[in-house]
DNA sequence: GAAGTTTTCTAACATTAGTTAGATTTCAAA
DNA sequence: TTTGAAATCTAACTAATGTTAGAAAACTTC
């Protein structure tokens, strides 16, 4: 609900009459609104950080950086679009989350970066990354890319499969035509 | 404060105390609150429309289409970033809005991805872009990376059009390193 | 300065939400 | 069946919000 609705709108009642119960129970499981909306945010980061955790160290030991980072592409893009409404929700609402909660959020959102950190730095230090491009740009701008596809993607679009292979081809290989240099 | 607090959070009693009146002198203005949400969506996807258009425009009438894209990169992010608080706060607020003001507002969207389709459509033509590279693709995800900037550029990161050029180099030229095929 | 319009104000309403208190039911164990 | 804990309920409170009605002030124009 705090996908669809947002957090503000979605009140008490409704995710009660969700689980069947009245609003008052809800104050058996969580002391208040703002406790449920902190536990959303930070297993919608736990999900899609696990997701790519995994899906990264199940490679084998030998597979090419560039193999990595396109698995850490589709690893995120499903566990965003296929598997979790709680990551859907924190992308949504965190920007208008409680001061407090924004800031204890944030070490969830920085240990994520640093896994991609990791994984474009390791692939430019072996040189599958050319030494002149600023990974942490790159870093900003391919989770931008990755995240803001909640936006637009829709059933009856691609496979996820297709737009990782598609994505990671554009980047790796740029876009440039014949007439480029 | 739409943009710092949201629509939900912010009242038209602390509208009404930024502009120096009481919260019902706002209804002289606005018919209602959800009014006052609509117009300032508007106006965001208005201001970062317009400033990429008239960038694009005002280039030489012989500029490659990779100058006519950085260029439009530029633009969008300077819009963003710097001159309007009105398109973060349409990025902020859009999904939570009431279902028919998005619709409204969604021809509003459209146009503005027309005006990229548009650009890339003719840059691949034209053969700056490669023939295998699918555009639509290339549209969805670059407009994601700029949007998402929104989320984490600061005031002490480098400066736009140094963000700008690089986010161009790695489309065009690729990131791949020497190790790459 | 009088008349009429524009703008803002005060007062109040209706509704609603998160939350608390305390009673009641449900359920498992002895 | 009894007992005690776990889970949910009803009732009520408090506070706040968008909105309306109508009076007052501010400003413009003749």
């Amino acid at each position: 609900m705090f996908r669809r609705k947002g957090y503000d709108t979605t009140t008490l009642k409704d995710i009660g009459a969700l689980a069947k119960i009245r609003a008052p129970a809800i104050y058996y499981y969580f002391s208040s609104k703002e406790q449920l909306l902190e536990e959303i945010l930070n297993i919608g980061i736990a999900r899609i950080h696990d997701a790519v955790q995994e899906a990264v160290d199940n490679l084998a030991a030998g597979s090419s950086h560039r193999v990595r980072v396109e698995t850490a592409i589709r690893a995120h893009l499903t566990a965003l679009l296929q598997h979790s409404d709680y990551t859907a929700a924190n992308i949504i609402n965190y920007n208008l989350a409680p001061r407090a909660i924004r800031a204890r959020h944030l070490a969830r959102r920085e240990s994520y970066a640093d896994c991609w950190r990791d994984l474009l730095q390791r692939a430019q230090d072996a040189g599958e990354i050319g030494p002149s491009v600023d990974v942490n740009l790159l870093r900003l701008f391919l989770l931008g890319a990755l995240f803001w596809t909640h936006e637009w993607y829709g059933k009856d679009q691609e496979p996820i499969e297709v737009m990782a292979e598609k994505l990671s081809a554009m980047l790796f290989g740029g876009i440039g035509g014949r007439l480029q240099e």
